[in-house]
DNA sequence: ACTTACGGTAAGCTATGACTTACGCCGCCG
DNA sequence: CGGCGGCGTAAGTCATAGCTTACCGTAAGT
C-alpha cells in the first residue's frame, strides 16, 4: 500500500518540478533551490515529504545532501496503475450495470 | 499536462476507494455511496473531481447515473509515470554530481 | 578555533479541500 | 398528476497542507 504516499506526494506541482529536476540527475538541495520562487526551507519540506513516499533517497556529499531518484518507489506505483488501467479497459461497456437491488 | 489533475484527484484515499468498487464494474451513485461513512453528496463532490480529472465518465440511466472507469484517463497517467521511471532507471549511481558551480 | 556555506527543524499563518445540511431538479410509478 | 426516489449544487464549518521566518547543527576552509 506505499503507493497510497507516493500518489499523495505527487499531488502538488511543486513537488513534481523537483522531480522533474532530478530527472537529469542527482542535485544537492541548493541547485533544486534554485529556480522555484519559494524559500528553501519549503524545498525541503518538500523533499521530506518525497522521500517518506519512497520516491526519492539522499546520500551526503559534505556538508551537501544530493536527492536522487528513487526507480523502486515508482516502480510500485507502475503495479497499481498498470493493474487498475488493465481493469478499466476490460471495457464493461454495458449500458445496463448490475441490478441496484443487489447491495454490492 | 492533464495528468496533473489525475494525480490530484488520486491523492484521496475516499476517491481511490471509489475507483477500487469501480474495478468490478459500473455502479450508480447510491451504490457507490453504499459502505462509506461519509454522507452521499460527498461522493457526488468526489466523483464530480475524478470525471473532471478525466478517470471517469458517466451515463445517465433512468433517473441513475452510472459512472464508469475511463482508461483513457488512466493511460495518459501511466504514460507520464512510465517515463519519468525510465529515467529514474538511467541510475545515475554517480557519487558525485554536476558540480555545484554550475548554476544549473 | 573562528567563520561561512549548507540544510534540516520549529512555530505560526493562511488558503484550500473535504465534509455536512439544506435545497431544487428530474425521471418514474401509482 | 401528485408523490417519491435518485443526485447534483450551494453555503458554511473545520482540519490540514504548504508557506514563511527564525534558529540550530554540522562540514569544510583558513
Amino acid at each position: 500500500m506505499t503507493y497510497a504516499a507516493a500518489l499523495q506526494a505527487l499531488a502538488d506541482p511543486t513537488r513534481r518540478a523537483i522531480l522533474e529536476k532530478l530527472r537529469h540527475g542527482p542535485r544537492s538541495v541548493g541547485q533544486l533551490a534554485q529556480g522555484f520562487q519559494i524559500s528553501r526551507p519549503a524545498v525541503s519540506q518538500h523533499l521530506r515529504v518525497l522521500c517518506c513516499a519512497g520516491l526519492l533517497d539522499v546520500v551526503p556529499v559534505g556538508a551537501r545532501r544530493v536527492y536522487r531518484l528513487r526507480p523502486e518507489g515508482l516502480a510500485q506505483l507502475r503495479v497499481y496503475l498498470e493493474d487498475l488501467w488493465r481493469d478499466a479497459l476490460r471495457g464493461f461497456d454495458a449500458p445496463e450495470f448490475p441490478a441496484p437491488r443487489d447491495g454490492t
